[in-house]
DNA sequence: AATGAATGAGCTTTCATTCAT
DNA sequence: TATGAATGAAAGCTCATTCAT
């Protein structure tokens, strides 16, 4: 079992503590069941059930319902920035894209997912500790679009309107994900279809 | 109880029962109050006291809290169906659509209605009653959108992945509902002008 | 069972609403409660209980279980004033005292009062809105103390330190409150006689 | 383990264990959470943290919360004994003990030790066990008080009523107690000279 | 001696819903 | 038609206490 010293591991970088795991847990179960049967209508209880923890102890780790929906908030973010900077390092911005666009709509129309973020926007709607956090998110994720877009776009074309661009890109994957619910049969060929052409377009008109 | 014709009335033209003025009092202080305060934040008590009623008068009309959130989605379907029918009316089809942008970007990024919006849609999410109404509302209105762009687009373009143009269509509202909330500060009018040069692109290629 | 409709009544003035019979009940049930286990161990299930309500129910009639406190607290005020009233009618106000001490020692060592006093009390020394509602009551009662003595004291007499001498003469009521718990075996009599001239002497050197 | 007699030590005449030292900083810090927030309202993990251990650890040292509030209660008892014993050491009696009035008053109507003190006495109120230990040391205190005025007193004048007398002269301070939390801005002057006389006479009539 | 993970019971409070009037 | 008294279930959260390490 034992491995050389100088032999580099995906998994023991990490060496995770039994507190981040047992918070890895939290999340993942609350998750779960939030994306099952809502925010408001999962229990904590249920939560700690589905792992096999006692309610109180979630406490330990979380200090209310609320920070654990900000926590996985935030823990979606990383996905965003890994998948960011394999943008970054393509050649043709654009294309890289585009080339991204079928797996994006596969993405978004998960319902599962959908669910989840659904109900995070539902609760920004009411909670204001929530709205900061989806907003400050969002801020970031445009933050890092809009340097991507500025350095890849061919000179010249980027600038008009960038920022009304990247809230219509970022409008169309928010969209889609609303789509998931609202249409469960829509044709996710056809759908990527049109979106290549329609995000081409978007970007180099 | 009948009323000879002749005889002006205020409220006219529909001549509403009584019954029917308290089930839309009802829909307009639910309305409000899940707007404010979220679906499972705003108590029948509180939706009664809205309008002076006492709640459990309220059951004397609708089923459930539930049936009040459904009567809601239903209500809506009107106005979309009003506008369709304007779009029909018009001349060319495609200008029509893009004169009405901004209006839609208005309508679609007013935070009040967003947040009702979500809420119904994450509540669809959970419950299959509301999940299965807001998918039929859905399929009325790409019915109508299918019938629209299929008489009213030029022959031969509309054909290819008409059904996806719709659904993208569609994302793109949806979607901006959402950009409401995740960006407040978005720009009304950088969002109307790259929509306006995106939808014309997405209609006529 | 019938009464003629002028002879005034007692029990008619009130003609206390449900409202308010309810509200009493939850006073007195809160009280007995208060006093036999403590304020924060006794449940609103157990006070509910106690007289056959739901605990749900007791919220429509008081906001917290600290506000059933403040209830409690404030219909005491009532026996004090009215005790205040037959002194100020009395001939020699230091008699009327003195002659009022015995039945005054056994109320305060009443060990059932005493305890939810101190229950009371313990509760003020934490929350601040307890602390400041039996910080005014205890000022109005000053306030009819200060007056009654103003103007039944000789002249002269009263002037010096008259507010010392009345927070050393409730000290002597509270400290018996406080006796009461602390020793149990207490001689009601001697303390009684003891009391006699020490008020004696307190409100006339 | 043995240190030699003429080593001087730091911590001398004690020389406390380190479980000695452990129980006093737990009680330190507990003394200090009951009377800011109050018995039912310190948790033992709060205890724990004022002075950085572990709440599990404070039970190797005590057996449940109350067995704290316990230890509390008979630790204070050494500073009257003190006082008791300064009192016996000097030559009249009764003007020792107005001489000190003053202190005892500002004592008595420190808040922070009433809170504490009304704390134990309402625990007192429901809890069997401390209401034993509170009445075990107030008939110690009395004893003691007893044997000082029987000796202290001219012949003849401390025996009718002695007991009376003196539950009356602790009612006194036990009701300032009281009065700390009742009236914030009671005047220290005022009642010391009220109280000066008052006690003259309750000692020598 | 000391930690801190873990539990389980208990708490106050909220609410949809029912029903007698 | 309309009220509002009443219920009962559930929820989030806290905490004293235990125990393996």
């Amino acid at each position: 079992m034992s491995r050389p010293a100088d032999v580099p591991n995906a998994a023991d970088r990490a060496a995770p503590s039994l507190a981040e795991v047992r918070r890895q847990q939290i999340l993942d179960a609350a998750e779960q069941c939030f994306r099952e049967r809502g925010f408001h209508n999962a229990s904590m209880a249920e939560i700690a059930r589905t792992f096999g923890m006692s309610a109180g102890h979630i406490y330990n780790y979380f200090d209310s319902k609320e920070a654990i929906i900000a926590a996985i908030v935030e823990r979606d973010l990383a996905g965003f920035f890994r998948r960011a900077e394999e943008l970054r390092a393509a050649g043709d911005l654009v294309e890289a894209i585009v080339e991204r666009i079928e797996a994006g709509v596969a993405d978004k129309l998960d319902r599962r997912k959908s669910a989840l973020q659904l109900e995070v926007l539902a609760e920004a709607g009411r909670s204001p500790p929530i709205a900061e956090m989806v907003q400050s998110v969002d801020a970031r994720v445009r933050a890092v679009l809009r340097k991507l877009l500025h350095d890849g776009l061919p000179a010249g074309r980027e600038t008009r309107d960038l920022d009304g661009r990247i809230d219509v890109l970022m409008a169309l994957f928010d969209g889609l994900m609303v789509r998931a619910l609202r249409h469960p049969g829509i044709s996710r060929q056809q759908v990527t279809r049109v979106l290549r052409s329609a995000i081409r377009s978007l970007l180099q008109n």
